[in-house]
DNA sequence: TAAGATAAGAGGGACAT
DNA sequence: ATGTCAGTCTTATCTTA
């Protein structure tokens, strides 16, 4: 459950307590239970006020523009009956003049290559987002960055499905949004290693800055799956420190030294928790955490 | 049954050819 | 471009307490 301390009104009933599911990502009321769906929310008018108070007053209003519809939602449609704006039919000319706008406004929108991939690839990140519990802001990301990549020509002989899915990946690195390479794999239906290939170009060759995936971060994340006390976490954490300061950690995998950061807590604690569930919890094998908590543990002693 | 050990294999980075 | 090397992680199987 997130909780930041921004928390919005709820429509219904008005009291500050609307949350984040955070499996669902749907905004729900704590008090009343009104549930905001996802979709409503993001192709809405938006009332967000502009003014410092928050006040009742929206600034703008109108569809949200967004990078993740492929033409930010600036589209128009001319329509297809050829009538002028009091419904009388239009005079001949008037008439082709307007056929061809109509033509001109249906290829800058959808019938260009890029334009063409960039829906579809947009269309795979909706669905993506359903099964990943995404915010918006990373989403934008996402397709921000696939955007790019087109630029770049990246996509190009490789797949829409693992692109984007690499995209959203980078878009969750650079976010601190805890999302595994596998989560993603699992729900785009990708090849991990694929996806894994792709991202690896995305950094390389759009030269993005990602921040160092914290496996202090993931320490959270694990314990959210088991039942891990307070003082437990904040011991792994301490060692995951340690670790860190010692140069130990570098080019480990951040879960599964979390992972056994965590199982060393444990058994220094006296809390009985098996290899097998922390290690299903990280996503990591057993022998991973065997191997990291080796070394930790030796760490630990001098 | 949980934990530890061992072996084989995959995938990728660094570096040399 | 291609090959080799050291290192990591995974999967599978076996042993130990």
């Amino acid at each position: 459950m997130v909780v930041n301390n921004s928390v919005p009104s709820c429509v219904r009933c008005g009291k500050k307590s609307m949350l984040i599911d955070d499996v669902t990502g749907e905004q729900f009321c704590a008090k009343c239970g009104f549930v905001v769906s996802e979709k409503a929310d993001a192709s809405g008018p938006e009332w967000r006020s502009f003014q410092k108070d928050g006040g009742s007053d929206p600034a703008r209003t109108g569809a949200p523009s967004s990078l993740t519809i492929h033409d930010m939602g600036l589209s128009t449609v001319i329509n297809p009956l050829n009538k002028d704006a009091s419904g009388k039919p239009l005079a001949a000319s008037m008439k082709s003049t307007i056929e061809r706008l109509r033509t001109w406004d249906s290829r800058s929108q959808a019938h260009q290559p890029v334009d063409r991939n960039l829906r579809q690839a947009l269309g795979e990140l909706n669905k993506l987002k359903d099964k990943v519990a995404i915010s918006a802001n990373v989403l934008e990301k996402a397709a921000y960055i696939y955007r790019k990549a087109l630029e770049k020509k990246l996509v190009r002989g490789r797949s829409i499905s693992a692109m984007i899915a690499a995209s959203l990946y980078a878009a969750c690195r650079d976010t601190e949004t805890p999302r595994t390479l596998r989560d993603i794999a699992d729900a785009a239906n990708v090849k991990r290693k694929d996806i894994a290939r792709c991202y690896r170009l995305l950094h390389h060759e759009l030269e993005l800055k990602m921040p160092v995936v914290d496996p202090i971060q993931c320490v959270a994340r694990i314990s959210s799956k088991l039942d891990i006390t307070e003082k437990t976490k904040r011991y792994a954490i301490k060692v995951l420190k340690d670790a860190q300061e010692r140069k130990e950690s570098a080019g480990k995998d951040p879960m599964g030294l979390a992972a056994s950061a965590l199982y060393l807590s444990c058994v220094k604690n006296g809390v009985s928790v098996t290899q097998r569930d922390i290690a299903e919890a990280a996503g990591v094998t057993e022998v991973t955490i065997r191997n990291r908590y080796k070394g930790l543990k030796t760490n630990q002693e001098d």
